[in-house]
DNA sequence: ATAATAAAAGAGTTTCTTATCTTTATTTAA
DNA sequence: TTAAATAAAGATAAGAAACTCTTTTATTAT
């Protein structure tokens, strides 16, 4: 596995999908979105019932209905997608798995990792879910293959 | 969970407990392992079995048998031992899970994440097995709770 | 040789993640 | 007010990761 669980690439990819989509208003269908970004779709439809109940994405049943983003989810930052779904252990978890990742008790990697998970976090804090819509809708970037 | 499995969490933790235990000769049981870095004790000797097989740790069986490590170990990067549990995706994959991470079809994230990717990659490259030994027989550092 | 010791190997079980299929509830439009 | 569309919810299953228990093999010391 990378970084991240399955599940939350997934969510990541769905939600950059549905951003990038329905940022000129409207809304997207469970169907397109799986469709768009390679996913099982039954699967993907959990993953973003729950993002719309913590308001990462918002919905709307019914004909025409579907998936989209308001401008507010577009300021949001991809670390709120992130601890959604995986919760926030890889921001702040010992990398040894020890109980409580500390100053006072750490493990021999701490000081060296604290570091790069800490960039991480900043990199995934300073990151906002609308940033990429262009480059999406532009093609340099891909959410597929 | 985090950043690696948790598999790979006892792995390390046990590499680095049989190296600051075995530095000066001698060998240290299963045993005392899991109960040094508090894992379960066959589940561990399957992840030390392995890693024996690749050469990451050695061992003896019988009466003052058991696991150690000798002066080549003590200077291979703990990458290897990453690499050995969790494999390579941690170091090359895509941070949205696709197929192929590359600059010519990239995901989103994926300059920025390059980035912190290959600071960790060089991190666990530059760290090596033993030279955490003084510290954790100082107990300055701890391998438990 | 024999008995004791300790890792290696084998054979499960449990739990979590990922995935599929079916039914229900809500909304829209005719 | 009915039918169609679409997300939400429920139920189940397949697969992988994590864990446990038992038997076998290799080594040492007596
Ligand atoms: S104690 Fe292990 S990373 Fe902080
Ligand atoms: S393509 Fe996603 S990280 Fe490189």
């Amino acid at each position: 596995m990378g970084i991240f669980s399955k599940t939350c690439e997934y969510a990541l990819r769905a939600v950059f999908f549905v951003a990038h989509k329905t940022a000129g208003g409207g809304r997207v269908g469970i169907k397109e979105i799986a469709e768009g970004i390679g996913s099982p779709e039954h699967f993907l439809a959990k993953v973003l019932q729950d993002l719309s109940r913590r308001g990462i994405v918002q919905s709307v049943k019914g004909p025409n209905g579907g998936f989209y983003t308001d401008e507010s989810v577009l300021q949001r930052p991809i670390s709120d997608v992130v601890e959604a779904v995986d919760g926030n252990g890889i921001f702040t978890g010992c990398a040894l798995g020890l109980k409580q990742c500390s100053e006072i008790n750490p493990c021999p990697l701490h000081h060296e990792f604290k570091t790069i998970r800490n960039e991480l976090h900043r990199m995934l804090n300073a990151t906002s879910i609308g940033e990429f819509n262009t480059d999406l809708i532009s093609g340099i970037t891909a959410l597929k293959k």
